[in-house]
DNA sequence: CGTTACCCTAGCCCGCTAGTAGGATTTAGC
DNA sequence: GCTAAATCCTACTAGCGGGCTAGGGTAACG
């Protein structure tokens, strides 16, 4: 397993709030609990989570609840699971550095090359983070032209 | 995190026995978590994986060791990551069914079609695989061309 | 002013990761 | 054959993070 549940839930809510943003009613947690199945009290945490990184907005009190902070259509996939589930590297020994490229823990340490491995990581990391910046939210509430064997096989 | 460390040691494990596999001498496990820096037992858990992977071959006894089972072209890198971490799904509600292909555990349910979601996680699952499946454990032992910022940018 | 919602902090349980421990078995070399 | 070097196998464990629950505080609508 690679991503959490934070990440599936968090993107089912957002998913769910792409697709029922008819008026500027805010949608309530509740009711976004009760339609996926999911627990509320859980859902609230990926709530906070996804208002901090701007990626919806709250209104509180009666008839209050969430919106998108802004057209699905330029709502990034990826903005959407680094918000939920932090950083997104495929292993611990590689890490995204200040000034924003990756690198391997051990780079350094002298006689020490950097990982002989470190070519596969940064590559599938590469890989993941262009399928998801490449994916806005508005692709996954299309309607579902559903490109079946897309997909490699297992 | 989205390998654990199985992936990154046996990986390690792979590459130093592809780089050191001068004659038909097999390496011994304790050499490799020397040279390393690894815990010798936990590597032999690793071990066991790729050999019954079929991956590396094994000679116990004296002055035995493990050797790879083929050349190093001919291993793909993602035989190697599913022999130490399973299967390989983002995330959990999506898994190879018996055909192969990919299926979302709720798929079937009447009135319930398959997670909205499911198109972002099998594209995620395609990019990885694919990249895993093109790269082979010789790619990661060449004289390091260090093709340095061909990955994206966090 | 009460109800409806968001908001925040704290904590709990369980499974998995990352190991350790200890032994059994096989082989090479003296 | 004996011994040392190695793979093999099973069992056990500490710690940590994921996946929640609990309980209260606070803003807004009617």
């Amino acid at each position: 397993m690679m991503f959490s549940t934070k990440a599936e839930y968090g993107v089912r809510v957002m998913t769910h709030l792409a697709r029922h943003e008819g008026g500027a009613a805010p949608i309530s947690l509740a009711s976004i609990a009760e339609a996926e199945g999911l627990p509320l009290a859980y859902l609230e945490h990926l709530a906070a989570r996804l208002r901090r990184a701007d990626l919806v907005t709250s209104r509180r009190g009666a008839h209050g609840g969430y919106t998108l902070a802004r057209p699905a259509e330029t709502i990034k996939m990826a903005d959407v699971v680094r918000a939920l589930e932090g950083d997104i590297a495929p292993i611990e020994c590689i890490s995204a550095g200040p000034d924003g490229d990756l690198v391997c823990i051990r780079e350094g340490e002298p006689g020490h090359e950097p990982c002989p491995t470190k070519l596969l990581w940064t590559r599938v990391q590469g890989s993941i983070v262009r399928t998801l910046t490449d994916m806005t939210l508005a692709d996954l509430v299309r309607p579902t032209t559903q490109e079946k064997t897309e997909t490699l096989t297992v």
